[in-house]
Parts: C-alpha cells; sequence; structure tokens
RNA sequence: CGCGGGAUGGAGCAGUCUGGAAGCUCGUCGGGCUCAUAACCCGAAGGUCGCAGGUUCAAAUCCUGCUCCCGCAACCA
C-alpha cells in the first residue's frame, strides 16, 4: 500500500528584512503540522523559503553597498540559522534567485505567452520619481509619497498581463464547491464578496521598472514580477516545469498553504487562476493564520516593535516559545504577545502543570521506593477517572490537530496534566507509604502517573519536539515516536526506574528578569 | 448604504450555526495538603452576555434597527 503524502508548505518570506516573531508563529506552526502528519505514518514534505525578487530588494541591497544576490543570500543564510533555533523540520528550503526556479518560471511565462493567457499592456500606476517606486492609491499620504512626501505622478510603463478575469467564474465557483478550500471559512466571504464577485482585472506579472528579476525570454527588458515568480514555488520547487518532476507527480496538489491572512487573496485567486491556467490541479487547502500582536498592536517595520525570536529562544527555551505561539493564540484568529503573557503560559502550564507534575511523579518514585517501582500494582478509586482523562487527550489530540486547532489540542492534553494533579492529591500517597499494606496502592498509583507522562511526552511532540526525550529519560523509557502508543493506556512497564533530573521548566522569576 | 471580523464577571477567551439552568484560563479572596519547581487540590466572590425593540413558554443564541472597536481595499506573517 503506498504511503499516504503530505504536502505543507508556508509562504515564501521576503528577503528584504529579517524575520520577526511573527514569521516564527506561522513556520512553527506549519511545522507542528508537519511534525503531527509524520508521526501519524505520513510522507510529509513540508517547504518553507525566500522569496528574494523586486524592487525593495534592489533598494535595500543599494542601500547596504552589497549586490542584491549578496543581500538574499545574507537573509537566507540568516532564516536557515534561525529556523535551525527554532527546531523547524523542513524538507525544502527554497530560494527564487535559484537558477532551476528561474528557468521554470520562464518555461511558464512562455507556455503562458504562447496559449494568451500572458499578453503586453500598459501598467498605469502613482510613481514617485526620486524614490523610483510605484504606490497604490491607498498607500499614499495626503496624495503625496509615503517615503519622501513629494508629489507622485501618473505614469505608464509597458507591462505583460496574466488574464486573470478569464477565471474569474471557474474560481468563484470552485470556492463555493469546496467550503475547506479556504480556511478559516470567514475568509472565503471575503474573498468573494471582495473580490471575486465585483470582478476581476488583469493582473500585471512583468515590470521594466526594476531589473532584480527573471527576464522574460520574450522580451528581456521585462523581468517577472512578483505573482508568477513567487506563488509558482510551491509547485516548481518539487520540480514543475524542471528536468525531473517525480516529486511533482507524488506531492501535488499541496494539501495545504499555511498564510497569513494578508496574502489569502494571491494564494485563493491568482495561484489558483495560474494553476487553472496550466492546467495544474489546485492546492487543497489555503489557510490565513491571524496575526500575532505585539504589545495589542500590530508588528510593523514603521512601529519599530517587531520581536527577535532568537532572542526569546535563547532566554525561555525554544519548546516554550513554541508552546506559546501555538497555545495562546486560536490558529485563524489575532493573538497577542506581551512578556507577562508569555510568562504566565510558562509558569502556569509548563512550570507549573507539566514540569512539576514529573518532579513530583519522579520524586515520589525516588523517595517511596529507591527510584525503581515494584512490579505489584494495586488500583486505587481514582483510576478509571485518569484513564479517561488520558483517552480523551489522545483522541482530542488527533481530533484538533487534524484541525490545525493546536490551542485546542493542548488543551486536552493538559487537561489529563491537570487530572493527574488532581489525582496525587485524592490518591494521597504519602499517607499510603506509611501503611505496610498499602505498597501496591502505592506503586499502582506512581505508575499510573509515569503512565500519563509516557502519554503526554507522546502527544505533546509535534509542539514540542525537544521536550519528550527528556521526559522518556527521567522514566528511563526508551525514546520512540511511535504515535498511536498515545492511545493505548498501560504500555509502561510495571518496574519503571527513574533517573531524577533537574526541573524541565523552571518557574521564570518577574523580578529577576533583564528587560 | 464597499467588504469582513469583533463587543460575554478585573484581564484574555469559548459558547451563537442546531434557542432550554452562563463556561474556561489567568487574577483576587478563603481553606486543604506537603510528594513537588513558594508548586498542587478544594471552595468562594465577581457578569442586566454593546444598546434598543421584536419573535417565543423560553434568547448570549433567531429577526430588525443602532452604537463603538479592529482589519482589508494589489502584497508588512
Amino acid at each position: 500500500m503506498a504511503q499516504k503524502t503530505f504536502y505543507i508548505t508556508t509562504a515564501l518570506y521576503y528577503s528584504n528584512s529579517s524575520l520577526h516573531i511573527g514569521h516564527a508563529y506561522e513556520v512553527v506552526a506549519a511545522d507542528a503540522m508537519a511534525r503531527y502528519k509524520r508521526l501519524r505514518g505520513y510522507d510529509v514534505k513540508f517547504l518553507t523559503g525566500m522569496d528574494e525578487h523586486g524592487q525593495k530588494i534592489e533598494q535595500a541591497a543599494a542601500a547596504a553597498g552589497i549586490t542584491p544576490q549578496q543581500q538574499v543570500d545574507g537573509v537566507a543564510s540568516a532564516t536557515k540559522a534561525l529556523f535551525g533555533t527554532l527546531n523547524i523540520d523542513y524538507d525544502i528550503f527554497w530560494c527564487t534567485t535559484c537558477l532551476p526556479h528561474s528557468t521554470a518560471v520562464k518555461k511558464i511565462f512562455n507556455q503562458l505567452y504562447e496559449q494568451g493567457d500572458i499578453y503586453k499592456g500598459a501598467y498605469k500606476g502613482l510613481y514617485c520619481t526620486p524614490c523610483e517606486t510605484f504606490y497604490t492609491k491607498s498607500q499614499l499620504e495626503e496624495g503625496n509619497c509615503p517615503v519622501c512626501k513629494r508629489k507622485v505622478e501618473e505614469v505608464d510603463e509597458e507591462a505583460y498581463f496574466f488574464r486573470l478575469s478569464k477565471y474569474q467564474d471557474r474560481l468563484i465557483e470552485h470556492i463555493e464547491k469546496n467550503p475547506t478550500f479556504i480556511m478559516p471559512a470567514s475568509r472565503a466571504q471575503e474573498m468573494l464578496n471582495n473580490f471575486l464577485r465585483p470582478g476581476l482585472t488583469d493582473l500585471c506579472v512583468s515590470r521594466t521598472s526594476f531589473k532584480w528579476g527573471i527576464p522574460l525570454d520574450f522580451d528581456p527588458n521585462h523581468v517577472s514580477y512578483v505573482w508568477v515568480d513567487a506563488l509558482s514555488n510551491y509547485a516548481v520547487a518539487l520540480g514543475f516545469m524542471g528536468d525531473d518532476d517525480s516529486e511533482y507527480k507524488k506531492y501535488w496538489p499541496a494539501d495545504v498553504h499555511i498564510v497569513g491572512k494578508d496574502i489569502v487573496r494571491f494564494h485563493t485567486i491568482i495561484w489558483p487562476a495560474l494553476l487553472m491556467a496550466l492546467d495544474q490541479p489546485l492546492p487543497k487547502q489555503v489557510f490565513g493564520h491571524g496575526w500575532l500582536h505585539v504589545d495589542g498592536v500590530k508588528i510593523g517595520k514603521s512601529l519599530g516593535n517587531s520581536i527577535d525570536p532568537a532572542e526569546l529562544v535563547e532566554q525561555f527555551g525554544i519548546d516554550a516559545i513554541r508552546y506559546f505561539l501555538l497555545k495562546e493564540v486560536a490558529f485563524g484568529q489575532d493573538g497577542n504577545y506581551t512578556p507577562e503573557i508569555l510568562i504566565s503560559r510558562i509558569n502556569s502550564d509548563l512550570a507549573n502543570d507539566l514540569g512539576n507534575m514529573l518532579s513530583r511523579t519522579v520524586g515520589m518514585i525516588d523517595k517511596y521506593f529507591g527510584g525503581k517501582l515494584p512490579a505489584n500494582h494495586a488500583p486505587t478509586d481514582f483510576d478509571e477517572e485518569l484513564k479517561t482523562a488520558a483517552a480523551e487527550a489522545a483522541s482530542g489530540a488527533n481530533h484538533h490537530f487534524d484541525r490545525m486547532e493546536f490551542d485546542q489540542a493542548l488543551g486536552k492534553i493538559w487537561a489529563m496534566i491537570g487530572r493527574a494533579n488532581k489525582y496525587i492529591d485524592q490518591v494521597e500517597p504519602w499517607k499510603l507509604t506509611k501503611e505496610a499494606d498499602k505498597q501496591d496502592i502505592l506503586a499502582g498509583s506512581l505508575w499510573m502517573l509515569a503512565e500519563c507522562l509516557r502519554i503526554a511526552a507522546i502527544l505533546i511532540e509535534p509542539v514540542m519536539p525537544d521536550t519528550p526525550a527528556k521526559i522518556y529519560q527521567q522514566l528511563n523509557i526508551a525514546t520512540h515516536t511511535d504515535w498511536d502508543d498515545a492511545a493505548t493506556f498501560g504500555l509502561l512497564p510495571k518496574e519503571v526506574q527513574i533517573t531524577k533530573g533537574d526541573a524541565m521548566f523552571p518557574r521564570i522569576d518577574t523580578k529577576n528578569l533583564r528587560t
């Protein structure tokens, strides 16, 4: 039987500046989903990468006194380093300046041009001559250039256009017939009402006002503009229009593109229309996630409120940051980051609940049994309820991870952890240890707790890839990654030999925080 | 009448589709416990569910009108 495939992508990140916590949020979510699917036995392909062409990059390079290629290479290597820090286990890191990409993009342009889907026209725009930049009406500040504040002029630039309008009706039909194509569903209404039903206009896909792009074969004065260039990466990276398209045949269409809500439009209108023109299947889903705000406001370069994710990781640890990002924000909605909220999550969920539960379980096995549980176990009156919580954690995690409801999946897992902490109070092991005839019950209850930790370790792995090993180590069980073992209660050996370790998630004392 | 989202105890949210005892997390207060990372467990206080009408035996939930906030409108994830 052929293994089921799962192809997931983030958006490509624009190479004009370094990544902030909002980018980290997206790529961590995609990584958690990819890890989950791998654990479920899928043959996963996870793509991320850089969008490296365009005028802004040309300008950023000029400002830094380097070539555009040096600029994008620098950002690409910094991004890769950050993804390493964030524990992003991607399969493909695609860069749009690489040779296979430009070769394939040229072929796409040629085909679309030859079949009449791309034609020559004029791009009308508001142009600021000193800044050499086009602006849209909404970008202007009191009718003037938002950068230098000088007057803009309306100019015509020769350009090639893609017949986007031709695909309007097919796009509407596709979106209406496939209610999960655009997620969350409310975004589909936005696309239909704002753009598709009022009517699409053809799309400018080439430029002559800058050089940092892929030159078109049929008119080398023009370079590709972002649309065909960047969006095509999802297919091109797998070999579409390339020398070897075996991976494309295997993994396309994508199961999901994870993108920010601002670019849902390009991924649900322009990209599908391009695929229709190329007679290729459409991605199964485009998921538009919300914004992570900082101190309640949107992250913006002009606000200077971007947070460097690497610094947070250094200070708090990668799994704590990943947990925060996916637990605090309902995926698809906006959320908020402040140092206070982050620390509160770490202290209450990770230190007090999970970390402390491991400490007290391991501590009691150490104190009451010298570190090794005897094989004879007897049940307590509270076992069934805890087993139920464990079963619900496993089934709930499956249910919610499948829907990319990371916050809810974690909520189900933490409900089991909470139940386990309560179980300790109910069983009162400190009393049992004083009664010689209740050692079986004591051993049984501690084993129950250790078993819950084993299950929790499996279930948190998509979100917190480094933490399970720490739990396995203290419980002295083999590190394994069989996801289905979480659903079976009782797999833990009866004689658990523990190894006491340091606190997994030390409480953060806000008084000692550096600011 | 551009489009979309939101308004629920101190804070952040779920519940609204499919009307039927207002729920979760954090915080506050009181109690318990002592295995543990000053952690854990129990209990309590605190809400006219944005406003005004309507439908109904019954409305946070359905209908109508209104107020305020946020986002989008060719690319800031």
